[in-house]
RNA sequence: GUCCGAAUAGUGUAGAGGCCUAUCAUGGAGCCCUGUCGAGGCUCCGACCCGGGUUCGAAUCCCGGUUCGGGCGCCA
């Protein structure tokens, strides 16, 4: 790895054996300052991990002893030094420091605590989102993350799919269902895309075959919940010459490598949170929509009619009765009526009623929905006008269908759910850097 | 959008009309201490969201506002 004079090992990276007399330079914060009279020790935080600094009253310089006692917490420092080892410390060796270069000194007090004594609320640590991003709990959700998002690229690049990017800004609406964020570009009115779903089946016809994306989207429904964002990651595949089963095999073989991949490279992390992270066993149950409802008619108090959406709770009761009977948090609903999902999902030639579509779900929320997808060209024109679209403003789209469409299933799962519901985390907002939600637009 | 709840030092909290000159922890300032690792000991510092009202008396009760949290809805 390249490092650069400052700093010529990670605090992780230093082994007392192999280092010798060498001296080594450590640059970080200063996690704390632990002054004992004769003695005094001073954790420095990289982001890999500690080391401490120990500074001996009688055997080091003395103005090198006080500088170092009086340092700020969260100040920035790099020590270089010599490596002793020493069984208490972190990492197993002691940096008996020759000097000590304050590079930028914090104010005090810190806007929070960022060693795990006291806790700080998801509010307060938003405002303060980079300080609480040096808390031991909060980084590990996004090296999680980070290796979430590496083991999605992984798995697809090695089953054929080519990454790509749509545009964020455009004419029209996807689906009409939800809100979208007005914009001004140049002198026409433009919106932010909610999903990259037309643009990834124009690609299909463009030959590209099997494509994947992982880009933001975003939608401006005043949602209030745990489990919303007005801006997300969407993880978006969409193949050719498939059908949804064959996509729905792709998920949850993805969903299982993902898991792996963590809990084999993530598993210091996974132990700062305290999770045992288990692989879900694939394949996952295939649940027809028909049986769903059926399900939250016998366990619940609602009662459903064939054509409602699922409401929370009775996802919660689907989850809940899937959990106890099969032991699997992961299972799909398969075949949805056509009527509650969007215009570009394939009907079953032998009953229009219902159509080629899937939810993934988790125990507690949707993670992914995916479909067959229409792509005759008289068929899809038909179902936009009959969901009250205009077919004019799809025209970009609708063009892709008539030179040459193959058919062809995709999905799109929210990358934030995928973490939340791996980590068991609480509220959506604790798995972005920055959330954009219904009250908040900075930092 | 709607319903429910909350707001006290930098951070997290205790508090049920007079016990509040407001508790505890963490933090900050200072002193003591040579093996700490959530170090320890002593001293000090620092707060009742805003505006009205009830009352002899309000952190506490009521009304309005603001902000935050949660359920549902919308949505993925």
């Amino acid at each position: 790895m390249l490092l650069a004079k400052l700093r010529t090992h990670y605090s992780t990276q230093v082994n007392p054996e192999e280092i010798g007399d060498e001296k080594v330079s450590l640059a970080g914060w200063v996690h704390e300052v632990r002054d004992l009279g004769g003695i005094c020790f001073v954790v420095l935080r990289d982001r890999e991990g500690k080391a401490q600094v120990t500074l001996v009253k009688k055997k080091i310089d003395r103005e090198l002893f006080n500088f170092a006692r009086k340092l700020i917490r969260e100040s920035i420092i790099s020590v270089t030094g010599t490596v002793k080892p020493e069984e208490k410390a972190p990492n197993g060796y002691e940096l008996i420091p020759e000097t000590i270069e304050l590079l930028n000194e914090a104010e005090s007090p810190l806007p929070m605590d960022t060693t795990g004594k006291v806790d700080a609320e998801l509010d307060t640590r938003l405002d303060s989102r980079f300080m609480d991003l040096r808390r031991e709990k909060t980084h590990a959700v996004f090296r999680i993350r980070h290796e979430v998002l590496k083991a999605v690229r992984t798995f697809l690049s090695d089953n054929g799919f080519l990454e790509t990017s749509t545009p964020k800004v455009v004419a029209t609406a996807t689906e009409g269902g939800t809100a979208l964020f007005p914009i001004t570009y140049f002198d026409r009115e433009a919106f932010l895309n909610q999903s990259p779903q037309l643009f990834k089946q124009i690609l299909m016809s463009g030959g590209m075959d099997r494509v994947f994306e992982i880009g933001p989207i975003f939608r401006a429904e005043e949602h209030d919940t745990r489990r919303h964002l007005n801006e997300a990651t969407s993880i978006d595949i969409e193949a050719s010459f498939m059908d949804h089963f064959d996509v729905m095999e792709i998920l949850e073989e993805m969903i299982a490598f993902v898991y792996s991949e963590v809990k084999k490279n993530a598993a210091k992390f996974l132990e700062n949170l305290e999770i045992e992270l288990n692989v879900p066993k694939t394949p996952f149950l295939k649940l027809p929509y028909s049986e769903a409802i059926e399900i939250v008619n016998a366990n619940s108090d609602e009662k459903l009619v064939w054509g409602d959406d699922l409401s929370t709770l009775a996802e919660h009761t689907i989850g809940e009765y899937v959990f106890q009977t099969t032991g699997e948090e992961h299972y799909f609903i398969i075949d949805w009526p056509s009527e509650i999902k969007p215009f570009y999902a394939l009907p079953y030639e032998n009953d229009p009623e219902i159509s080629k579509s899937f939810d993934l779900m988790h125990r507690t929320m949707e993670l992914s929905s995916g479909a067959q997808r229409v792509h005759q060209y008289d068929l899809l024109k038909t179902r936009i006008e009959n969901q009250g679209l205009d077919p004019d403003g799809f025209e970009f789209y609708l063009k892709t269908f008539r030179y040459g469409m193959p058919p062809h299933a995709g999905w799109g799962m929210g990358c934030e759910r995928l973490v939340m519901t791996m980590l068991g985390t609480e509220n959506i907002r604790d798995v972005v850097l920055f959330p954009r939600d219904r009250k908040r637009l900075s930092p």
